[in-house]
This record gives C-alpha cells, structure tokens and sequence, in this order.
DNA sequence: GCGTAATCGAGACGGTACGTCACGTCTTTGC
DNA sequence: GCAAAGACGTGACGTACCGTCTCGATTACGC
C-alpha cells in the first residue's frame, strides 16, 4: 500500500534499500515503503522520510517543466519541496542525481517493449514509443536535461550509462533478440551497430535537428532495416 | 592580404561586418580584416580589438579542454584571456555564445565533404571525417559542449541550429545530392530522412553510448544504406 | 555576564532585539548577549554570528582611518572581516550603515555629560569632551564621514537623526537642562537655539573651516553665552 | 560680449587663463571670452570650447539637483551635455571639481554683503542671505555636497578651502569689519571667533540637525552677539 | 518508559560567479 | 590642438546559489 496525502493518518516512511546513500539504482525495484506512524513526522532514528523524498523529485520535476534547467536549483527545490537544504544533500549529490531519480521511475514505466508478432511491427511500435518518449513533455524533458548534462560532465555521462543507458539497450534490442528468436533475423547480426541504425535516426531528430519524428520517417528507417 | 602576428608591424584591426554585436553568423564569411594602425591598441573608434577577441575564443576553448564545460565561467576566460569582463559582455551574451564563435569557425574548415567519385566511398569517407571531428578533443568537445548546453536551453537551441546545424545539414546531405546528380540515387528520394538514417548512428554513438565509431560501424551504416 | 573572548569554552551568541535586520537602534540598549555552545560557529539558528558581526565593525573602522572614506568598500570589509560578502548585505543595507552601528556604540561612551557645578564649567567641559570627539582619529573620523555621506543622501540623513543626532541633542542640552534647574539659566530659554549657539562654532570649526577648537575659542563661546 | 545661444553665427571660445588646467580659481575674473568661429564646433586649434564647457557645468548641476550626488557621473555629465568623457578629463579633475567651477560663479554673486547701516542690521541681512543661499535648492545643494565629500577627502577639502571658504571668510567678516571701522565694534575683536559665533549656528542647522533656519533664530543669534 | 540516536526544518556562514556600472586611459578621425 | 566617439582594463557593486555547519524538535528503537 502506498499512503498519499489522501490518507493523512497512516503515512509511510521509506527504507532505502542501499548502504550508500548516493546510489542511484531504480528505487522501486525493492519493496521500499512501510507503513508507520503519521503525518509530517520531523525525523526519526529509522530511515528517510518518503514524503520528503516524493516532495524532492516532484519540485525538481516541476521546477524542470516550468523553468527549465537552469531554473532547477537545489535552494529552489528546498524551498518549493518544504525541505531543508541538508535533507536534500543527504540523499542526492546534486541536482542531476535528483533528476535521475525522478527520470529512472519513469522510464521503466513507459518503454517496455511490447510483442506484435513482426520484426516490422515491433520495431515501428517501438520506435514510435521511444520517439514520444523522448518527445515527451515531463520525461521527455527530464531525459533531455540529463543528456545535456552527461555532455558537460564525463561522470555523470557514467553514472547515466550505469543507471539508465545500460537497461535501455537491453530494451532497445528486444525486438531484435525476438525477431532472432523468431528465425527472422540471422544469428550473427551485429546488434550494437544495429539498434544504432534503428534508434540513431530518432535520437539525432531529437536532439540535434529538433525535427518532428512522424510516422512517414519511422517507417523508412523500419523499412529500410528490414529490407536487408 | 590578412595580415597576422608575423607581421607585428602591420598589424590588423577587424571591423565586425555586423551591425548586431551578438550576430553570430561565422565572421570567417566576409573579409573582416583591414590594415591600419600599431600593434597593441586598446580600444579606439576602429571598432572592437581583434587581439582581445581572438583572445577570448582562445582562453574560452583552452578552459573549455582543461577543466570541462563546469570551469569555463566568463571571469576565468576574462582572467586567462587578459581582458576585462565588461569586453566579453560587450561582443557576447554568454559563455556558449563564445564557444559558439570558436566552434564555427573550426567546424568549416574541418567538414568541408569531399568527393570520391562514388556513394559508398563518399559516405565513408564524409562519415569518417564527420566522427573524428565530433569526438576530437578540440573541437569536438566544443561541439558536445554546445549541444549539451541545447538541451539545457531551447534560445540556445535555435540559435545553434541558425548559425550551425543549417549549414551542417548542407554538408551532411552533399553526397547524397552529388550521388543524385550522378544518378546513383533517386531523384525523389527523402533527403532528409536520408541524412538521418546516415549521421543518426555516428551521433548516437557519440552523444549517448560512448561507444566507438570504428570504420566497422561506418562500414555498416553505409553498406546498409547504398544496398537499397 | 557577558562571555568575551577571554572565556573562550563558554562562548556567546548574540540575539539581535530587533526583528527588522536593518533596525539600527543603539544594539548596546539590549542585553543582546546570551550564552550558549562553543565557540566559533558558522551559522545556525542561535542566529547571528557575533563574532562575524564584530569583525566586519572592526574591519569597516579600521579601513575608514587606514585608507580614507572612498578606501571602505563592502569587499574590502569583508575580506579584511574575513566574512563572506552575503553576511554583510544580510545584515546591513550599505557601507554606511556599518559605519554608523561601529559609531553608535562609541558616541554614548564617549559624550556622557558630566555635572561640574556651575553653566559655564559644565559648558566648557562639555564643549571640550565634543570637540575632542569630533576631532578624534577614531570615532570622529567616523563621524565626519557619516555627516558628510548624510548631506549625500536624504534617507540616509533621516536615519542619523533617528538613530544619533536625536540622542545627541540630549546630550548638548544637558548642561542648561541642569542650569535651569538650579535657577542659572530662565525658564523659557529656547533651549534649541542655546544648543545651536553653543555646538554650532564648534561643528563649524570642525567640518568647515579645519581651525583648531583649542582652549581659548572654547572659553569665548563660553563666556559668550554665560554673560547673557 | 558674451554670446549666447541666442546668437548662434558668433559663438565664442574661452582661452582659460591658467596653465593648469586644474586650476580652479573662479574663471568669471578673468575675460575669458573671445570670439572666433561658428557654432558647434568639434575642436580647433584655439583653445577650450566654452560651449562644451558651460554644458558640462550646467549638467553637473541639474543632475545633482534631479537625481542627487550619487547620480552625477562623469559618463552622466558627458552623456547628458553631448561631450565626451575625455573633454571632461581635459580640463576637470573629478566631479566635485566640475560641482565646485559651477559653485564658485554662484557662490561671489548671491553672497557679496550689502551696508545697511548698523551693525545688527548688517548681521540680520547677512545671515539671512547665507542661510538663504545654503539651503537653496540649486547652489545650496551644490554646496551641502560640496562639504559632505569635503569631510570624505582631506585633499578636496583642502581645495575647498583655497578657492572658496577662504573668500567666504572675508564676506563673513565684512560686517564686523565695517563695525570696528564705525566704532561699533573693540579693535582687538578676535573676529574669527566671532564669525564662528555668528554663522555656526546656521551651518550647524544646515548641516546637521536639518533644523529650519528662520527670522527668530537668527534674532536671537544677532541679539547675543551684539549685546556683548 | 526512557534515554539515545538518526533525521528533519531552519537558516547563517564562507565562498564563487554572475551581470552591471562607472572609472580613468587610450586611440583615432574630423574640424 | 581640441572635440566626439567609443573600446579598453579595472574594480566594486548587489544578487543568486553553492555546499557546509549548527541547532532544537521530533520520533522510534533498544535497554
């Protein structure tokens, strides 16, 4: 169960799952909600708040969407989270690692690849789902502040690899290893360079030209790829 | 004649051709130099100080180098650059304005396509040219740097693609018109789309895996695209 | 008690009376010291940092006689301070205002009118302790340049009426305040002009003309008065 | 002949006086004008330009009064009298120096004594005009800045000294001088003293306590004095 | 059931960099 | 030779955030 601000008398508190505070692995893969106590507690000897914590992404999440990246600051998020500017340092590093954050429950969320039956098929599904992913006007631009950032800062170009980029390849390639598994593809096909040739074209529209990514030019690259 | 630092007796002063101090189109365009004067003015009614200016982009590419995109802050680039702060906001808005100015200078002297008499060997050829420079030290990590900071800022987006990407797109699509011309492709084939699907591979491995562009994966993004 | 620096284990914190920052009320009229924790903070919610606050007073003072009013800038304090800039702004609105709270809590030490028995010796002690304090290398360098900024500066001339000249003028008529009531001096003297007659030669000495107020002026405003 | 913008065919240039042009006697003694050339002139080869001159003084003098001392500026004063900064460098040292050359003409002109006949007559004429003319709103406001950056600079005051309080101490004294002269008045009056008696009280209004100066003060002043 | 310890909001602190303003200097062109 | 124009190096301004710190209050756990 996860209390909300509907349910003010049973609020839950998290555990992190993690010895290290700065790890960034996706949260919600571990059971880490609890029930106890009540609301707007001011700290205890027994974990993190997890009101403070969905306050934190939520403010740096909205601050993104309103005023951009350089309106995210880690005193504006205090003061528009209600949280002191210490509870913030004590879980996240910067305000990159809280826009991670807020981005890895997202990204899981949306881009699970889903079967359709056809190489084809999936790949245009696909592409069409990352593409409004990518596009998107809260995730979209989470993710689009984050590759920015990665270009600025090698670590943190890393910690993106580690903590996103690595999974999003698996996810990138599914449709590949089904289609392999399906005989419609050779066993030696190079997938790295592949799943470039098929998501290259979408992030370069993204990122660099800003062009539209429609229906007409997903379906070149799928078509193109397919008729090797 | 461009005079230059060898010949300290005649030395130049540029004369922006722009009305707008923070037009940005490549000044390299028009014949900016023109003779007069001694060495080593400061500042008079000729107009801005070429050395102050060749100065700043210098200092703004070096800090860029060797301390990343976190340490170029005007005062550093003013300190290293022995020119006041107040001269840099004179002639540019911003630290990206001036990475900008350095950058576009370099992009088209380095990607100038050239022509290799067929399709395969000029994609090769172009693509291998356009991945060395993307992830060179210099002027590729000013590129990654600037396409960074657009992701952080949609004025600075535009901006960039007006005084970059447009002419970008022309050298990108270069082979394929040529190869048109010759007849090796379509004459209604989607450009665009084309280019994409072409430079989309080289830029994600460059912005998003990290992963390296080897003549292996240039080979396989052309191959793939000529064997249509 | 108030703990001073030679009680460094039991070190105090000051509590400012006012909830306005910039209330510039004599901060001496308190009992605005309150022990508390050890020493050496750096900010927490005791409030202020005393220590912080006294440096930046020394340090403004210090830099008034060293240098000369223009040599007082907000940086210069606080680097001699050894205080962040931002401690200054939070806590007073200009270089002046620091001036002002270093010369209220000399002025009342230095300006307490002492009884001598008859007018003209209370007068004449009295004129000679002004003087000497106008005159003096410290709080009257300070002072001179407060007057000097007020004829600047309208507000600013309001707030050291507020906060000194009214007190002050206490001070100057305390000895025909005194007069009148053993019966020297007739009820309905105008006590503001008497004031004027007596301090005005003297400010005149001092701000206008740079003549000495040695002992032989004092005793013609004096005697002046007295054979009234 | 003193030509005016009412007569712009024969506009006239002044030849200051004196060789260092920061000399700062009061021009008007000398016949400063000369005629030669025509209007709006932009340098020659025959000495200052009294157009600018008097543009700069003029400006000075309403910026001051429009928006007090700490919006006179060099780049102000230049701006608003169509000059440039360096004409201003040319012939002036610092603002207060461009504030006391247009002091100086008012200064002699408001102030000169008139007889009237006895001394207590003379005295009440005389304060009355000083206190008129330092709490004016155009030469009295020049004044009043005058002393207040007087007590911020030794060499300023200093300067103020030579050029203009040591006139105004012999326009002080010319009362006392036409009373010893009737009689009125003991030879051996210490006479500095006495002005300091006389006109410190309505400085010490004026500068200090903001107190209006009006008919009964000065009454009263006069009375004590003359009843000696 | 009471002390202990972790966390919380609060906010002052020493810093760095920002972008602006005015300073005083300099160099040229045009009278 | 002076004036207008205006770029330059300099230095201070006042502001915004940074990341650190200290404190009093709050709460659960473990003795």
């Amino acid at each position: 169960m996860i209390a909300t601000l509907d349910a003010p008398l049973r609020l839950v508190y998290s555990i992190r799952p993690y010895s290290d505070p700065h790890d960034r692995r996706p949260v919600l893969q571990a059971p880490y909600f609890k029930e106890v106590g009540t609301l707007a507690h001011h700290g205890n000897r027994h974990g993190r708040s997890e009101e403070a914590r969905q306050a934190v992404l939520r403010a740096a999440d909205d601050l993104l969407v309103e005023k951009g990246f350089a309106g995210v600051t880690i005193e504006g998020i205090a003061a528009a989270a209600g949280v002191a500017k210490q509870t913030i340092y004590r879980w996240w590093g910067s305000k990159t690692d809280i826009l991670l954050d807020t981005f890895l429950e997202d990204a899981a969320r949306d881009l699970a690849s889903r079967e359709h039956g056809t190489l084809a098929e999936d790949l245009r599904a696909y592409l069409r789902q990352l593409a409004d992913f990518l596009t998107g006007n809260d995730a979209g631009a989470v993710f689009r502040a984050l590759i920015g950032h990665a270009q600025h800062d090698a670590a943190f170009a890393e910690t993106l690899r580690t903590h996103y980029l690595d999974e999003q390849r698996q996810r990138d390639r599914a449709p590949l290893d089904r289609a392999i598994a399906r005989g419609e593809l050779p066993n030696d096909l190079d997938i790295p360079a592949a799943v470039d040739m098929l998501v290259g074209p979408v992030y370069h529209r993204v990122l660099m030209t800003g062009d539209p990514v429609d229906e007409a030019f997903i379906d070149q690259v799928v078509e193109h790829f397919v008729k090797r």
